[in-house]
DNA sequence: CTGTGATGTATTTTT
DNA sequence: TACATCACAG
């Protein structure tokens, strides 16, 4: 067995009662939750009868198959989601509930509240219809009911909310449908109101273990409270200093006061690590240091000091994308660091694009984590709500989707009125308009060129419907919902995104023979359950090239070489976050985050302007970066002396030849004066480039032949 | 019903 | 700037 240090080994050897494990950032936690798994197993605790919990599919995926190769057993490793699922397939009938339910996604759900706020007669102005996504959420995370919204104010907003949300609940009952929330939502109303049920999954897994404790939100806190009430064998893993999704539901208290929680639990800390070189742990630490009220804890490790962290000042950001992406190829060269050992970090998604500019220039390859993923393209949503329709009648969502792909001239109107009907007769959307051709109801009128597109939009349907009573193949279904629906006609509107689309979906049909081929018992609704769980972090890209992803997707994941971009002051700290000192001290675990990262070279670049909205903006300096201390920093860029007068110099003239030691010669196009002195574009000939350079600092001279 | 310009708004997003 | 949503005309 794999050895372990001291701390680690107490971790792994507990068997019984609550534990918690505060592991540091490196400190070797998933060996530590792995290992343990493993000793249970090998004092003959059934492996039938353990349960870990991950937020991610990818970390359960790794968790579930380090397991394996380690004990030759499987073992349960699930997302808290997924188990929701799981449990409320098997169970959710106690709570009048069908066992059918589709899931619906975010966008899913954002529509469903959309249509309800419309038919309250309500405008989306200002937002509105995304706070009250976020509320309606943040209610279902602390376990909330609109009842329980009642009271707090009673402005008119606060009136929307509560009915939007008892409207949008109500429609996901009728629809058939749960979504993400309702996943953990619903399983805590299940274990809470129904005895029997609780007390069959308390016997079924007597061993909990959860990873990433520190982001558990309310619901998920008392959905293992309950299931572990029993056998009080939880094992938790965390880390509070790497806490930083409060802002969707998770409560740092539920690691903080574990000890309170579960009586006599044991508490151990895992401090050393085996990540990073010590310079970069300690200015992560010296970083982390200024937040109030943390569980005391101190990481070192015995990797050697290494380098100093690189920081990098540029003029703009074209220039600090440009700093990093010569400096990630200097040293990958060098140093022969394979391009997936690098990663880019930034707060913001929209500050990729000026990396990719960069990146693509150089001729990096690179890949962007995170954005929109495979499963939220349009094309393969279609495919799915599609399929989704065909496993149930009452989906009104993926019919209002579906319906009308390709053109079957059935527009908004004829869609509210279907809904109201559908309403009225408490019909599922499909035997309404199967009713409706066969002249059982005759109280909607519909034109003849609406009732051809039902028709045909109902042949696919049926016809499909027949393909999986007669269980054919998933990749099958996949294929013939796309043939059968004539899909193709939908994405030749667009003859730009043809090939791409059309092979995204290739890769759906592939995805399916694939997927089944790793189960026994393949079935449709399965599948669907199991892509709407999915995101596009699942999967790692084959080839070797660099990571660009934002500091919130780095949780978990470690690279040889680590840039965090963008450290300016409104970006990072974020703006939104510096009103309150919970949120600044978030941003700043965030950071922690990034920098922790770092196995050997770690840079924190930021740029004088940024392009924000259109317009060029002066930034400051982060202010995390002077709480590192600044013995552990090496300045990169020569600092702007603010009170220092530049108007001395008389400068290059538009068009003179320059010689410049590394880009060599080059034409000025442009002289400007900038907050750092008098500016020149300067169009490199050999490079073919134009960059932005400050006279007093750039070496370049005037080119006499 | 469908395509077009005007208008407003702009974190992070494991599931 | 860049994108999504919305009102309105065809």
């Amino acid at each position: 067995m794999v050895s372990l240090n001291p701390q680690q080994k107490i971790a792994t050897e507990h068997m019984e009662g609550p534990m918690l494990v505060l592991a540091g950032a490196g400190s070797g936690k998933t060996r530590v939750v792995t290992c343990r798994i493993a000793n249970l197993l090998q004092v003959g605790v059934p492996s039938a009868e353990i349960l870990a919990l991950t937020f991610t599919n990818k970390a359960a995926d790794e968790m579930r198959t380090r397991v394996q190769e380690m004990t030759q057993q499987y073992v349960l490793v699930s997302t808290f989601h997924s188990l929701g699922a799981r449990i409320l397939r098997e169970s959710i009938s106690a709570l009048g509930y069908r066992n059918d339910f589709a899931i619906y996604d975010e966008n899913d759900s954002l529509q469903l509240m959309k249509n309800c706020l419309a038919a309250m007669g309500c405008k989306n102005e200002k937002g509105l219809l995304k706070s009250i996504k976020v509320a309606i959420s943040n209610a279902k995370n602390d376990l909330l009911t609109p009842n329980d919204l009642e009271g707090d104010f009673r402005s008119r907003t606060d009136q929307i909310l509560k009915d939007v949300f008892i409207a949008y609940q109500e429609k996901l009952k009728e629809y058939n449908a749960l979504d993400f929330d309702d996943l953990l939502y619903l399983t805590v109303k299940l274990f809470r109101e129904s005895k029997e049920t609780l007390e069959h999954y308390q016997k079924r897994w007597s061993f909990v273990l959860i990873d990433e404790y520190q982001d558990t939100n309310a619901a998920q806190y008392f959905m293992t409270k309950l299931l572990v009430e029993k056998h009080n064998n939880l094992f938790v893993v965390g880390d509070p200093d790497q806490s930083i999704y409060s802002w969707r539901g998770a409560n740092i208290q539920n690691i903080l006061e574990f000890e309170k929680d579960y009586e006599k639990a044991q508490v151990i800390s895992l401090e050393q690590n085996y990540r990073s070189t010590s310079n970069i742990l300690e200015a992560a630490n010296g970083l982390i240091n200024h937040n109030e009220g943390r569980y005391e804890k101190r990481l070192w490790s015995d990797l050697g000091a290494g380098e100093k962290i690189g920081v990098y000042i540029a003029p703009n950001e074209r220039q600090e994308a440009q700093f990093v992406v010569e400096e990630l190829i200097r040293r990958t060269r060098e140093e022969h660091i394979p391009l997936r050992e690098c990663v880019i970090f930034y707060r913001t998604n929209s500050q990729s694009r000026t990396f990719e500019d960069s990146f693509l220039r150089e001729q990096i390859p690179y890949v962007i984590f995170g954005g929109l993923s495979f499963y939220q393209r349009k094309e393969i949503k279609d495919i799915l709500a599609l399929l989704r329709m065909v496993v149930s009648d009452s989906d009104f969502l993926a019919f209002a989707r579906t319906v009308n792909l390709p053109k079957r001239g059935i527009g908004n109107t004829t869609l509210v009125k279907l809904r109201e009907a559908a309403e009225e007769t408490a019909l599922p959307i499909l035997a309404l308009v199967r009713k409706l051709l066969n002249r059982e109801i005759t109280t909607l009128k519909l034109t003849k060129r609406v009732e051809e597109g039902l028709k045909d939009y109902l042949g696919v349907i049926e016809e499909l419907k027949t393909l999986v009573k007669e269980e054919r193949p998933i990749e099958e279904l996949v294929q013939k919902a796309i043939e059968l629906s004539s899909y193709e006609r939908v994405l030749r509107e667009d003859p730009e995104s043809l090939e791409d689309r059309k092979s995204n979906l290739e890769a759906l049909i592939s995805k399916g023979a694939e997927w089944s081929q790793e189960r026994e018992n393949p079935t449709l609704i399965q599948f669907l359950e199991e892509l709407s769980l999915k995101s596009g972090l699942d999967e790692t890209p084959a080839h070797d090239s660099v990571r660009l992803m934002t500091l919130h997707n780095g949780k978990g994941l470690e690279f040889t070489l680590t840039f965090v971009v963008g450290m300016e002051e409104d970006l990072f700290p974020h703006i939104n976050a510096k009103d309150s000192l919970e949120a600044l001290e978030e941003e700043r675990r965030l950071c922690y985050v990034g920098m922790t990262r770092a196995k050997r070279y770690l840079y924190l670049t930021a740029s004088t302007y940024r392009f924000m909205w259109g317009i060029s903006k002066v930034m400051c300096p982060s202010r995390f970066l002077s709480e590192v201390p600044e013995h552990f920093l090496n300045r990169l860029s020569e600092e702007v002396e603010e009170d220092k007068d530049w108007v001395e110099e008389s400068g290059f003239r538009v068009g003179t030849v320059v010689f410049h030691k590394d880009f060599g010669k080059g034409i000025v196009k442009k002289s400007y004066q900038t907050s750092l002195g008098l500016t020149y574009d300067v169009e490199f000939i050999e490079s073919q480039t134009t960059r932005s350079l400050v006279g007093k600092y750039a070496k370049f001279k005037i080119c006499i032949d």
